[in-house]
DNA sequence: ATGCATGAGAC
DNA sequence: TCTCATGCATA
C-alpha cells in the first residue's frame, strides 16, 4: 500500500509550492489496479434522450490510473454553480461576516470531461483550458484567515501546536504517471484538472492531516464555508475522501480543500469564532426506508434496465407498492452511485461487474 | 458512512 | 425527465 503517506505536503509550508502535486502526480500507487469502474458502459448509450456524453470509463487504461479515462467524456460543460442554496443557509447565520458570504459563484469549472479528465490533452484543456479561478477570491479578502477553519466553536479539541508540519514524508517522485504519456506538467492542483491518481492522493493525504490536526469531516465543511464562502456538509467532505464524488466534482472540490488544509496547518491554535449555521426551516420529505427485499427487486431491475421509462417506473412501483416518485429517485440515485469514482467493488479485480450492453434507449422493458 | 431527497440546469 | 451536486437523516 503504500500510499503516500509521505509526501511533504509542500503545499501546506508554502504558498509558493502550492502544487502538492509534486507528490501526486507521480503516482506509482502501487495499490490501485487499473480497472476500478468497469460497469459504466451502460450510461449514456441513449440518443433519444440526447445524451449527449458518452464516456464511459476505460477500465483498460493501464496507468492512466483507475478513473482516468483518456476519453473526455462529457464534451459539455455545465456550469455546475449552484450558489442557491448555501446562500439560504448562510445568509441567515452569518450576518457579522457578511463580506464574504454573499454568494460566491460558481466559479470556473469549464472543464468539459468529467472523469476522463485527463490531462491528456494537456494543452488543450490543461493549459487553456482552465479558466484560472476567479470568484473565489472575492472572499479571500484579508478579512478572515483561519478563523474560519477553527469555527468549530470548542467542538474539536485544540488542534494546538501539534504537528506543525512535520512531515518527513517521502516524496517519490515518479516522472510519469503514465496517463496519455505525456510530458506535459500539471504539478499545480489547483488549476490544471488533476489526475484521478493525484485526487485520489489528495484525498488520502487530506484525511490523514485532517484527523492529525483534530478537525472532523464536518468542522472542515464549516470552515470552507466562512473561508471561502462555500458550504459544505459532513456528508460531502466524507464522499470527498471516500471518492465518492464525480470526477468533476472532486475536481472542483480539490482546491478548496486544499486552501483549507494550507490555512489549518499554518494556523493552529488560532483563537476562532464561532459560526455556526442556524437551522433553517425546510420541510423536506421523511426518508423512506426501503425494505431488502424490495431494494433487491430494485437492483434486478436496474441491471436490467438502469433508465427505466415512465411508465415502467409507474409499474414498478406499482408492484412494490413504493410512491413513483420513490422508485424514480431510486434509479436515479442508483444511476448516480455509479458514476462515482469508487464504484462499490473495485479494489480487488473488479471484472466486469455487470456489463450488459447497452442499449440504446430505453429498450427495456420487460413487464 | 450512506440512503433517500431536493433543486437547478440541461435536454 | 434526466443529470449532477449536495445534504438531511439515519444506520
Amino acid at each position: 500500500m503504500a500510499t503516500a503517506a509521505s509526501n511533504p505536503y509542500s503545499i501546506l509550508t508554502s504558498s509558493s509550492l502550492v502544487h502538492a502535486e509534486s507528490a501526486g502526480m507521480q503516482q506509482g500507487s502501487p495499490f490501485r489496479n487499473p480497472q476500478k469502474l468497469l460497469q459504466s458502459d451502460y450510461l449514456q448509450g441513449v440518443p433519444s434522450n440526447g445524451h449527449p456524453l458518452g464516456h464511459h470509463w476505460v477500465t483498460s487504461l493501464s496507468d492512466a490510473g483507475p478513473w482516468s479515462s483518456t476519453l473526455t467524456a462529457s464534451p459539455l460543460d455545465q456550469p455546475d454553480v449552484k450558489p442557491g442554496r448555501e446562500d439560504l443557509q448562510l445568509g441567515a447565520i452569518i450576518h457579522h461576516r457578511s463580506p464574504h458570504v454573499s454568494h460566491h459563484s460558481p466559479h470556473h469549472t469549464s472543464h468539459p470531461s468529467a472523469w476522463g479528465a485527463s490531462p491528456a490533452h494537456n494543452s488543450s484543456l490543461t493549459s487553456s483550458g482552465q479558466p484560472p479561478p476567479p470568484p473565489l477570491n472575492v472572499y479571500s479578502q484579508a478579512g478572515f484567515t483561519v478563523s474560519g477553519m477553527l469555527d468549530h466553536g470548542g467542538l474539536t479539541p485544540p488542534p494546538a501546536s501539534v504537528t506543525p508540519q512535520a512531515m518527513h514524508q517521502v516524496l517519490r517522485d515518479t516522472p510519469d504517471h503514465g496517463d496519455l504519456g505525456s510530458h506535459h506538467c500539471q504539478d499545480h492542483s489547483d488549476e490544471e484538472t488533476p489526475t484521478s491518481d493525484e485526487l485520489e492522493q489528495f484525498a488520502k493525504q487530506f484525511k490523514q492531516r485532517r484527523i492529525k490536526l483534530g478537525f472532523t469531516q464536518a468542522d472542515v465543511g464549516l470552515a470552507l464555508g466562512t473561508l471561502y464562502g462555500n458550504v459544505f456538509s459532513q456528508t460531502t467532505i466524507c464522499r470527498f475522501e471516500a471518492l465518492q464524488l464525480s470526477f468533476k466534482n472532486m475536481c472542483k472540490l480539490k482546491p478548496l480543500l486544499n486552501k483549507w488544509l494550507e490555512e489549518a496547518d499554518s494556523s493552529t491554535g488560532s483563537p476562532t469564532s464561532i459560526d455556526k449555521i442556524a437551522a433553517q426551516g425546510r420541510k423536506r420529505k421523511k426518508r423512506t426506508s426501503i425494505e431488502v427485499s424490495v431494494k433487491g427487486v430494485l437492483e434486478t431491475h436496474f441491471l436490467k434496465c438502469p433508465k427505466p421509462a415512465a411508465q415502467e417506473i409507474s409499474s414498478l412501483a406499482d408492484s412494490l407498492q413504493l410512491e413513483k416518485e420513490v422508485v424514480r429517485v431510486w434509479f436515479c440515485n442508483r444511476r448516480q452511485k455509479e458514476k462515482r469514482m469508487t464504484p462499490p467493488g473495485d479494489p480487488p479485480q473488479p471484472h466486469e461487474v455487470y456489463s450488459h450492453s447497452v442499449k440504446t434507449d430505453a429498450s427495456c422493458h420487460d413487464l
